[in-house]
DNA sequence: TTTT
DNA sequence: TTTT
């Protein structure tokens, strides 16, 4: 039993890649407020990183933006990894099965395609690159 | 909106502390194991980092030992901290609300009073000496 | 371990009532809808009724209206009573914790003050006249 | 976004019957305790009608029985019927997608097959004779 | 650094 | 109609 549910805005564009094989992964970080603040009142958000698969994963990159407001359902998943200086990275993500788009029709129905957008990005650099991402991913984690 | 339900179980004893104003804290690791393997089957299991506070802490603390089954409702919080190599560390973990012991009654209610337990523990050091350990809190993450 | 989240829109305005004791109760109905539809294409949504106490009561009935989009945290919970016909009637609800409102500020935040809003009712009706709604409520549901 | 998460007890053995094509449906009821009573100490329990398809179905009618503790994640659903007495009756139950087995292997992993069992049931009498039972079931409810 |  |  591992169940996880969010609503929050996206922290800017979602990532589109495709595993070898060519199945769509997509990855974005969801912005969550709190309702209660630290008594510090230091941090009022929580930064979930998440990851879609397959057919939803292209709906995301095509239909989500910097700041539009999404519901997740999904589940907590762990994985780690060499990191450059040999050490062990510990992971934690939140695998999404569906992901719901909340805002408006006219608010982020409309395709990305300004610069910044990542339909442009497809062309211009290969989406295995992994140019500093903090979420790597390969078709091992593809999750059935 | 942020949810999260676990169903799994210890990896090792919890680990419970109190902060300098004196209300506790324990830590733990649920092993969650998934439905559906990976196609290289690799891992089985994800492994969740899990903190509560106060009262329930100490319950979990004396009644839930390393194997023993538990459900978790609460929240993901991310909080990160300078890396003993001045590197940004990123921490997701769940703030427990709730925890619920799914033992029998004769598996996990007895006391622990190894010597591994955090009973003696407790006793023989600093709750916050932070001896290495992946989650360090102090009061200013308390919740509300 | 009992946990609830929904997505969906007010089917009207929520119901505002006090207890004898003065402690707000809303009422309202979630139409959420489903993302996979029957073989028969019969029903597309699920209607949840949904309960909120307190101060959060008064939040919801004057930021929320027919039709505005809301999130739901909370617990199901049922209960029977006596029917007119002497029959016992079952009862399955959502207490809420917590409601999200997700509309824009503009669209939900202006007070309901139209003919047939809660506001108005408050005034012309005793909330506890149980004019025939499905949901009657007393002191003794009281969460906590 | 509609979300559901149980842990609980079986109020009774199972109800496992299939639908005119075949498909297999199970029907429990699980009795969930509340962490907080009423103020009245009333009920300290809810009862919550749960569904469940397919393969997991007949898991479920093999491998619970009454008492069994076991962990829901699936979703809230809603239907109305023509009740005997021509009036419109509202059922809300849960489609559970998957179920945990929580208790002990030997607690639970044996076969039902005692007098009161589903297993002989399934031979004595026609599944879908809908003798007097709350929830009755057809094809098209089917999920997806 | 991982549980049954 | 309710479980430990």
């Amino acid at each position: 039993m591992n169940r996880v549910v969010l609503v929050g805005r996206l922290t800017k564009d979602p990532e589109l890649r495709y595993t070898p094989n060519g199945v769509p992964v997509a990855t974005f970080t969801l912005a969550v407020n709190r309702t209660f603040a630290n008594q510090q009142g230091e941090k009022e958000a929580d930064f979930i990183n998440c990851v879609i698969w397959r057919k939803p994963a292209e709906n995301v990159a095509n239909f989500l933006k910097k700041g539009a407001q999404a519901g997740v359902d999904g589940r907590i998943q762990t994985r780690s990894y060499e990191g450059q200086d040999g050490k062990r990275v510990y992971v934690t993500e939140v695998q999404a099965e569906s992901v719901q788009f909340l805002d408006k029709k006219n608010d982020n129905h409309q395709p990305n395609n300004n610069q910044s957008s990542n339909q442009q990005n497809k062309q211009q650099r290969d989406p295995f690159a992994n140019d500093g991402q903090q979420i790597d991913i390969d078709d091992s984690d593809l999750p059935f």
